[in-house]
DNA sequence: AACCAGGCGCATA
DNA sequence: TATGCGCATGGT
């Protein structure tokens, strides 16, 4: 008692356009979740967090890495000139305009991965739950109903009936497909994150269960490719309607931002070809 | 080439 | 309370 730490504590400045609600809510993470307070929790990198805007600043309870906070919430990208080039073109400044402030994660890349293995034929409130009993069953108790994203290593030796209690269904089998070839490497993340997208894709794609979505999405939220776009049934919706002859070229090298606000955007507007 | 596999949230009845 | 629909990937 007399010898607990005290809380690590950073305040990262130069956020904006930064909306915690919309990039911690808008289905591409799965574990954070907003306290009666208005601050947001998650465990992430094995430690119970806390964040919160403060006077424009951005206040990280529980960890006092910087330098990964930076990276995880992609604040050395200047989100206002890519929105401002980005609003060049129609549609999608309506929907940035919309929704101003939605920033693309870079999260664990095991943790992504798995999670949109989870996540494919499948809806965000049950993703959620599977991903939290993976969690609770296979995870390190931290307290309070907090547990770790379990390891590669840790599920590699798993089952299908040990995952049983996930209900997870089919895709229980492509969970401990990727875990053994994470964990032995023979899906390597350093490859990936060195390599091509193609031969990234590729790489990902050596996993049953993992096609072009889900390795896209692995790409864009887990290893940094913000040039990464998965195509849902809401993008192939949008592009049908809005971009049949393809993405305008402005979105080149930032496919994953514009994807991610036409995405909510298409989702969230009653009638979004209304002028 | 069409269909199904786990299962459940969601909308509609 | 019941019924149908959607949902990415792999296997038949």
């Amino acid at each position: 008692m007399d010898v607990q730490d005290k809380k690590d504590v950073i305040t990262l400045t130069k956020i904006h356009p930064l909306d915690l609600s919309l990039t911690l809510d808008c289905g591409q993470c799965f574990r954070w979740s907003q306290s009666p307070d208005g601050s947001w929790h998650a465990v992430v990198k094995n430690k119970k967090v806390d964040v919160l805007i403060k006077n424009k600043n951005l206040v990280i309870t529980g960890d006092n890495d910087e330098a990964f906070w930076i990276k995880y919430f992609d604040l050395d990208r200047d989100y206002s000139a890519i929105c401002d080039t980005l609003s060049s073109d129609k549609w999608l400044k309506k929907a940035i305009d919309a929704f101003p402030g939605i920033r693309i994660l870079k999260q664990e890349p095991w943790e992504a991965l798995c999670s949109f293995i989870i996540s494919q034929n499948n809806n965000i409130p049950r993703i959620k739950g599977i991903i939290n009993r993976l969690c609770c069953s296979f995870g390190e108790d931290l307290g309070d109903g907090d547990f770790t994203f379990p390891s590669a290593e840790v599920l590699a030796p798993k089952t299908v009936d040990d995952l049983a209690p996930l209900r997870a269904g089919f895709r229980a089998k492509y969970i401990i497909d990727a875990a053994k070839k994470v964990a032995s490497n023979e899906v390597d993340f350093k490859k990936i994150t060195e390599a091509s997208m193609d031969e990234a894709r590729a790489e990902l794609q050596k996993i049953s269960g993992v096609g072009p979505k889900v390795a896209e999405c692995a790409l864009l939220y887990g290893f940094g490719r913000i040039e990464g776009f998965p195509v849902d049934v809401w993008v192939r919706r949008i592009m049908q309607e809005l971009y049949p002859d393809g993405l305008p070229s402005l979105t080149s090298g930032v496919e994953g931002i514009a994807q991610q606000y036409l995405f909510h955007w298409r989702r969230n507007i009653e009638n979004p070809f209304e002028v």
